[in-house]
Formats: structure tokens, C-alpha cells, sequence
DNA sequence: GAGTGGTCTAGACCACGAC
DNA sequence: TCGTGGTCTAGACCACTCG
């Protein structure tokens, strides 16, 4: 390939290019492109800008990135879909709805096999923190929040307040997590749910599951019920 | 702040000590951590290295940066969710179980109004490509697709086989996406949804709604309905 | 062994945006 | 205005991995 005409000095246009190019099927799903060295010399640039612009591409999964064998059009571009999961208080006053919290109840009880499992409990009957609790906007019912913390990896939990502030904020300014999973599900909803979210029983859920590591034990493992007809909304990548 | 005894001259090292500062709250929320210049002195390596560590961190919502005013730590540490999305066919596969595919119907149709509004359709009454499947695994219905082709974004789907390649797979193949939007609920099921995949009327099913986008106009828009009991997992990171 | 991407450096200039 | 992050360059060395 000839240098082109006008140099690719950024690498966004850099990017931008590389993507027509596979866009345009010029380098098709599965082939390889030219190296690093080659790209730089034909954009009139230096390597290092070609780097930024093929790594960015390929941490969205549009290129696949080997040392020796070079770098190659993916052959199944996974779409993305990023989810932000804000604070409950955030997610409700941001859509310009007014916050509100009544806490079910707060005490130490036995882990449920579920609940041990995830938090990674030894033994039969060890206890953990249950706190159950329904956020509000606008006075109606929003979301029932039913979490249980660890207590070895956050001991402070059992002198805190949940009247006053719900698990959610007190865990995330004195416990801030490091990674977790979510698991994301919908369900007929129970007695007891229906009753603290103001629904008939059966009515179908959206269900999210968090359970959030600490430094290198899982501190606390939450299940939301979402009313029905709550929608999830993410932008969608590739 | 005097150089640190031992220098740390890749960006990975810098970014676990920036993180551990934070995490032991000698950075708390809110408030600027120094310039990139002193802690490139600090630590002993170039200003660029400390460049790579930080945009890194920022980029996963730990740190927020603006020019002139420097670098802070973030005040509410938003946690991301990123699903990916594979062919229906590999993620059924990925479980290890046999795919399966039955088309329902492949044909033009008035688009009704939610479809004619995600796929900017114009004039009232214009038609789109109507196509309805079953996915199935080891032969039981997995997931319902009900979807909608732009015939002026993908004009090609009209002369499509869609009994031998389910549309999900033509359309990565012949229009692939650039962005697009997911939204995810709960629904109960209706009388022929349930007859489709086999299930009882208004079962809770999980509904996810996919538009995508090609050069500059939505291509399809799809609901896929996941029988109750499906399960969405994805990495939970910050 | 040799080719490729991964990274570091030192220096430079630029663009944004708070003051 | 001017400090801060954003980026480019040219050169260098290293790490992985294929043949």
C-alpha cells in the first residue's frame, strides 16, 4: 500500500478508517489486516498511534489482537449492552420522582442455603445480616430490596442504622465493592412480595440478583423485585 | 510528596497503587488526587504511564478527569453490567445443547405503530418485513423472536431463505449493526406466545426488546420472550 | 528464531476550561 | 491567562507465540 495522499494523524481517524475498511467488507470477518508497522507507514503516522486506535477496537470486540499472528477482523462481533447501575435513591430522582424508603426489618438470622452459598459461609446455620426493605417514589412502591451482608467482611453493618439510611448507600460508602455478578430474571412474584409492593400475587417480576466481592470475600448478595413493567434500558455496542 | 523507593514503571502497577490509595481512603470520594507531572515524579516513570493508568480508571467510572481541573475520585462509583450478546444459535450451543429452529411466518405487513416509531417509518401504513421464529434447544422452545426488518435499510431480506438461516444470523451477516438500544422487562405472556413456546398463559416471561441501528437508520427491531426461569448472567465491575 | 503486538520514555504541542 | 489532561512522535526493548 502507497502512503495515502493526507496523513491520518489522530487516532480516532485512524479507527474511523480502519472501521470503514471493515465496514466496506475491504478486510472481511475472519482475515487478517496489515501489521502495526505497515498501517502506520501507509497513514503517515507513528506506530504507537496505530496501537491506540487497534486497541480501542479491539476492547469493543471488532478486532481480534495476537502477538505473531497479527491482528484480524472478528469473525462473530458479540454486541455489547452496558448497564450503569446507579444507586436505588439515583435511579428514582433522576427521573425527577420524589425518594422515599421504609425499612421491613434488620437482624441477624441464619443464611439460607442460596444465601450461604453465595456468600461463601462455611458452616450449616452461620448467621448473616438480613435486611429487607421497599424503596419509594412518589409514595408508591418502586422496587423490594431483600439483601443479606456478610458479617466477617463487613462487621460494622450490625451497628448501623438502616431506618435512616438503606443498606444500599451504607454498604457503598463503607464497604465499596471490587467485582461481583449479576443474574438477571423474571418471576411470578409471592404472597409476601406482592403484599410489600402493593401487587396481586402472581404478577410477573423483574427479578435482579447482585452479589458484590470485597477485597477477596463476597460482602453482600441482593435480590431486587421490580414492579411489573420496570424496563431495563442500555445503549447496545458493535 | 518524596519518589517512592522502588519505582513502578508499568501502567498496571500504577493504576493498583492509585487504587489502593483510594480504597484506603488517603484519596477519598470527591476530592483531586495530584497531576499526572508529579506523579510521574512520585513514581518514578513518565508522564504518559501515569496518562495510561488513569484513562483506564476513568474509563470504568473510578476516577473522573476534566482538563485544568484535574483529576478527582468519583463521588458516586457507578457499577457497570456488560452482557454480551451472542447468535441465539451460539448461545444455545455455548450451553451445550443441540439448536433447533422453526420459522412461523416470513412476510410484508403493515408495521404496527411501535414498530413504524423504533424504525422511524414515515408514512402511516408502510409495510416492513414481519418475520416470527422459534429457537429451540435439544428440540424444546428456548426463545420466541418476533421481529421487524426496515425493507429500505435491508432491502435484500425480501428475497432471504429465512427457513434455512433464521434472520439473526442474515442480518449479521448482510447488515451488520453500529449501535443500537436493548431494554429488558417482565411481562406476563400472552395467549399466542404461550402456544408458541409452550407454555401456560401469562407465564412470566422475560422480554428483551433489541433496535439496532446500520449507517444512519434503525435496520430491525426485535422482542425475544425467554421462557420463566431463564437467567441473563454478566460480570459485575467497580 | 523471528515476527508481532505491548509497553516505556522523553519531549513536544495542543485544546479545553476554570479563574 | 495558564494549568491540566489529551495526544503525537521516534525510538527502544520486551513478551508472547507460531513455525
Amino acid at each position: 500500500m502507497p502512503p495515502l495522499a493526507t496523513s491520518l494523524n489522530t487516532w480516532q481517524s485512524v479507527q474511523t478508517e480502519v472501521l470503514r475498511r471493515i465496514r466496506a467488507r475491504i478486510w472481511k470477518p475472519g482475515e487478517p489486516i496489515p501489521n502495526e508497522a505497515d498501517l502506520a507507514r501507509e497513514f503517515g503516522c507513528a506506530r504507537t498511534t496505530v496501537n491506540r486506535a487497534l486497541r480501542a477496537l479491539a476492547e469493543s470486540g471488532i478486532v481480534e489482537r495476537k502477538r505473531k499472528s497479527g491482528t484480524r477482523v472478528a469473525l462473530h462481533p458479540v454486541g455489547r449492552a452496558v448497564f450503569e447501575i446507579p444507586l436505588i435513591r439515583k435511579e428514582i430522582e433522576d427521573q425527577g420522582r420524589r425518594y422515599g424508603y421504609t425499612l421491613v426489618c434488620a437482624n441477624e438470622a441464619a443464611a439460607p442455603s442460596r444465601v450461604a452459598y453465595a456468600l461463601g459461609l462455611k458452616g450449616d446455620g452461620t448467621t448473616a445480616l438480613h435486611v429487607l426493605a421497599v424503596h419509594l417514589a412518589d409514595g408508591q412502591p418502586y422496587v423490594l430490596e431483600d439483601r443479606w451482608i456478610n458479617l466477617s467482611a463487613a462487621p460494622g453493618a450490625l451497628r448501623a442504622d438502616f431506618t435512616a439510611q438503606s443498606a444500599n448507600e451504607w454498604l457503598l460508602e463503607n464497604a465499596p465493592y471490587i467485582g461481583g455478578e449479576l443474574v438477571i430474571s423474571a418471576a411470578a412474584c409471592g404472597e409476601a412480595e406482592a403484599a410489600l409492593l402493593d401487587l396481586k400475587e402472581a404478577a410477573p417480576v423483574l427479578i435482579l440478583e447482585r452479589t458484590t466481592w470485597g477485597e477477596n470475600r463476597p460482602v453482600t448478595t441482593v435480590r431486587l423485585w421490580y414492579r411489573p413493567g420496570h424496563r431495563l434500558i442500555s445503549p447496545l455496542v458493535s
